[in-house]
DNA sequence: CTGAAAGCGCTTACAG
DNA sequence: CTGAAAGCGCTTACAG
């Protein structure tokens, strides 16, 4: 009973039956009777033998594993990943995992030459990408992939004639929820902070939320309230620095994205204005800390778990061949204290 | 030159040699002349050949491939990872693939019954166990892993006798600097929170510290000042709700976590008291929010980037046959604002 | 420096 | 229901 690294053919030979009736007895084949199957699973597990993974991905042109991808568009020294994916992951393994797939995890730089490898090497039978870039950088790479005829899920809205599935949460009406309850409340000169252009698409689209709200509201979104400021602390700072140094009058801020949104907090409070009652602020992620602040952050949620696990569901289900639509999911608005109200 | 999914022997195909050159040459054997290996690899490129894992580990018995295995003690409904263990999970991966190897994760129940498997099916050549659990039932799992030879390294102090190599910082003398932080600002009431059994460690270690601090001043550590909490925001606030229960007076906080020093921290708040004026709250492990919360957590530091680089680097080592040692780090104390002082 | 050949440990058609 | 056999795509002794 005591093998060192069995094999299926040490199984076999403990069990007196042939090598290939204990692959099926392990794989529960309804070829097998269910008494010798019961023994040969018994006989495995006393023995503490697995089937070798890379024996039968090399049989079965499958890894049963998915990798996810990360790329953030920040400077490599910092090992960091955004917190907000962070927190998706958590789901994503478990996720996978009940479905019966290893979940291996990959950090690109956006400019990283990735990864037709993972799919082309058998390492991963798919792959969840997951960041924000610049748009037309990584459609080129995404066109790549496509080509390779790699299976993708992309964290993010569905682009036209994008290339592969998507998954994300309405970032427009996001954009509209925050924006409005910023003008429910009274305020009338929202600054918005984050990257309008088409090369960020779910920014841009938060954006048309915001300028839809202020259409609703009888009011042309002011232009001269727009920042363009990166997924960064710093530039949700100095975009306030910016606005405020131009002497443009705001009464609240719609940031694209937590982190900006607490840059942009800290930029007002380090200028003596007090939020909310000065400038009310709204961010949109509801990452970790955004509860933890002070004053606590009023933010558009987006559901990690839904996330997570649409994102996975659907990478399985190509991998499984099954149809796969790209989806969107409804963010909620989570009141805290940063607009006062 | 379109082959739809190539193998070597396509790539020998086109390139006029044998499959066993190819393999040498992408390998960057020495036996395979220079010119030969440079087309058979321009070959490769053009291709998108990629050497297909499987087979690859299936001879060679590797996989090239880390399973990170975090376990929690939390309850399996919310797969939220505990964020200190996240922060340490980029510098994990970078420095993983800076040594060629990729990572994959796991997230554990801590009753689960982990992970002999992954090594024993050839999916991950080695394992690193991350996370704050009750070191019995701890213990025999590693046992099971050492006895299947199972290679691993652990986030944690080296207890005596415990099977397998670790790595951690010193708690010991976090813990001490920590309390004698607090004693040197005056404080002569230092609460305790943290489970101070062997089961746990690095918790243990830290109210070493704690002990130690306090015998160097002259003063015998107060028992009623030492609650037990575990790893939790909801733990640290009842520890304090159970402290003011029972009238007993303190002036200083020293959490064997952060989780629980903003739990603790809110509990205080939430009774009237003021951090740090009525109250000195200390924390341990630096974590993301650590900063962020108001007042800023004075903590005690484990570098993150040192620990993941320690942890793969020793784990590589393990898998390629190096001597390798358990160690500690020296944590250091981060002062900001929950102390005052 | 290169090739022919064996074999890693599985899965699955094929035959019975 | 079970077994004998082929073959997945590599790596690496062995021979030249």
């Amino acid at each position: 009973m005591k093998v060192v690294n069995p094999t299926s053919r040490d199984i076999a030979d403990l069990a007196g039956v042939s090598q290939a009736t204990v692959s099926r007895a392990l794989r529960n084949s309804p070829l097998v009777r269910e008494e010798t199957r019961k023994r040969i699973q018994q006989i495995a597990r006393d023995t503490n033998y697995f089937v070798n993974r890379n024996a039968a991905g090399l049989r079965t042109h499958q890894s049963h594993t998915i990798a996810l991808l990360l790329f953030d568009e920040t400077d490599g020294a910092d090992a960091q990943i955004n917190p907000f994916f962070l927190s998706m992951l958590g789901y994503i393994t478990r996720s996978a995992a009940s479905l019966g797939y290893d979940v291996l995890i990959s950090l690109q730089q956006l400019t990283d030459d990735w990864h037709i490898e993972y799919q082309a090497s058998n390492r991963a039978d798919g792959l969840i990408l997951l960041g924000y870039g610049d748009y037309l950088t990584y459609r080129e790479k995404l066109a790549a992939l496509a080509d390779a005829n790699t299976r993708f899920m992309i964290w993010g809205p569905a682009v036209k004639d994008q290339p592969g599935h998507s998954f994300a949460c309405d970032n427009e009406s996001g954009g509209y929820k925050a924006t409005k309850h910023l003008l429910d409340l009274g305020r009338k000169k929202i600054a918005f902070l984050g990257i309008t252009s088409r090369r960020c698409p779910e920014f841009a689209d938060r954006y048309q939320g915001y300028c839809h709200a202020h259409h609703d509201a009888g009011i042309s979104p002011p232009d001269d309230l727009r920042v363009n400021a990166n997924n960064k602390e710093s530039h949700g700072y100095q975009a306030i620095e910016e606005l405020l140094a131009q002497g443009v009058e705001f009464d609240a801020v719609f940031a694209s994205t937590d982190i900006m949104a607490i840059g942009a907090m800290r930029a007002l409070q380090a200028h003596g204005l007090d939020v909310p009652r000065d400038v009310a602020v709204v961010g949109f992620d509801d990452f970790p800390l955004a509860a933890h602040v002070t004053p606590a952050l009023t933010t558009v949620r987006q559901d990690m778990r839904q996330a997570g696990e649409g994102l996975v569901t659907s990478i399985v289900g190509l991998i499984e061949g099954q149809p796969v639509e790209s989806s969107l999911m409804a963010p909620d608005l989570i009141i805290r204290k940063s607009c006062g109200g």
